[in-house]
DNA sequence: CACTTGACCTGTCCGC
DNA sequence: TGCGGACAGGTCAAGT
């Protein structure tokens, strides 16, 4: 599911829900990749301390603790964080909404507060994952290495988008901007509505691509981020909040999963899938041709 | 090294 | 209804 907006919008909502509050238990259910860490590290340094923080880098969210420690968690395809309050006993909550149902059968790590509320980390196909990791050894993380610039940061210029763009000069400019050690944040919703936007074709390779249309399409990445965000991102399946509400970016989709919907610029023509990167691409056939030397 | 492909999982949808 | 196959928001390990 996520890429930088939701995982944003997540952060925020965490931020006002879960700071400050303290975690009474830890339950894990049986999975793979939540909690590879020992037991007693768990117990050691999850129990009883206090979130101090709710950060993210690029798709990573990272949750502070007062212990000196940091629940790096990462939603990948279908991870929610959804924070369970008083609400499911109050009026106005329908019994069949998500908060009132957690935790269910996908849930793999549910956190009990010690005012008896909850934060359960949901994840239907188990490809994301929640560890601890000494705060002072964050940025040591293999995945924190190596990802690229915030694109919202305003020190990460048109020149240092470039630049990182022509080392990947090769592929083809949609495996470019998602690989996110060019630039944090980019999934495939966004990749295929930025690209539309700057008029690029996703499979043109980078070398075929002049500075001045890397730029617009940097500007197009930063534009459509933010709307994102501001939309509280996109639900094309699964995604939801931390108080386990949808986001309304797809009402605004330009181009992804408009398959056979008229391009917003020529509605005579309809929006095409295609594979590029190995990933479900929506082009419209006008506004973006191939360039191929 | 740069680049592409498959694997990781579960669930849903579509065609037969 | 049932079954097989393709596909789904991400990332990494192998392969070429």
């Amino acid at each position: 599911m996520p890429e930088l907006p939701e995982v944003e919008t997540v952060r925020r909502g965490l931020d006002r829900l879960i700071v400050g509050r303290k975690i009474r238990t830890v339950l894990v259910r049986e999975s793979p990749n939540s909690f590879p860490n020992a037991i007693a590290d768990v117990e050691n340094f999850v129990l009883n301390a206090s979130v101090m923080a709710v950060g993210r880098r690029g798709k990573m969210l990272l949750i502070d603790l007062s212990s000196g420690y940091t629940l790096m968690t990462h939603l990948r395809m279908t991870g929610q964080l959804v924070f369970v309050g008083y609400e499911r006993f109050g009026a106005g909550h329908p019994s069949n909404s998500l908060v009132g149902r957690l935790p269910d059968k996908s849930t793999r790590v549910a956190i009990e507060f010690s005012d008896d509320t909850h934060l359960y980390f949901n994840d239907q196909r188990r490809f994301g994952f929640m560890k601890l990791t000494p705060t002072a050894e964050v940025l040591n993380d293999s995945f924190m290495r190596r990802v690229g610039p915030e694109p919202l940061e305003g020190t990460f210029t048109a020149e240092d988008f470039i630049g990182r763009m022509r080392r990947r000069n090769n592929t083809s400019v949609k495996a470019a901007i998602l690989d996110q050690s060019v630039l944090a944040g980019v999934g495939n919703i966004y990749a295929d509505e930025a690209l539309w936007a700057a008029r690029i074709h996703p499979a043109t390779r980078v070398r075929n691509v002049s500075d001045a249309q890397l730029a617009d399409l940097l500007a197009e990445i930063k534009a459509v981020l933010t709307l994102s965000i501001d939309k509280g991102g996109s639900t094309n399946r699964n995604y939801v909040n931390a108080e386990g509400k949808k986001g309304s970016y797809m009402d605004f989709a330009r181009v992804f999963r408009r398959q056979n919907q008229p391009c917003l610029r020529h509605p005579d023509v309809l929006i095409e899938k295609i594979r590029v990167a190995g990933r479900g691409t929506h082009i419209c056939p006008v506004c973006q041709v191939e360039v191929i030397e």
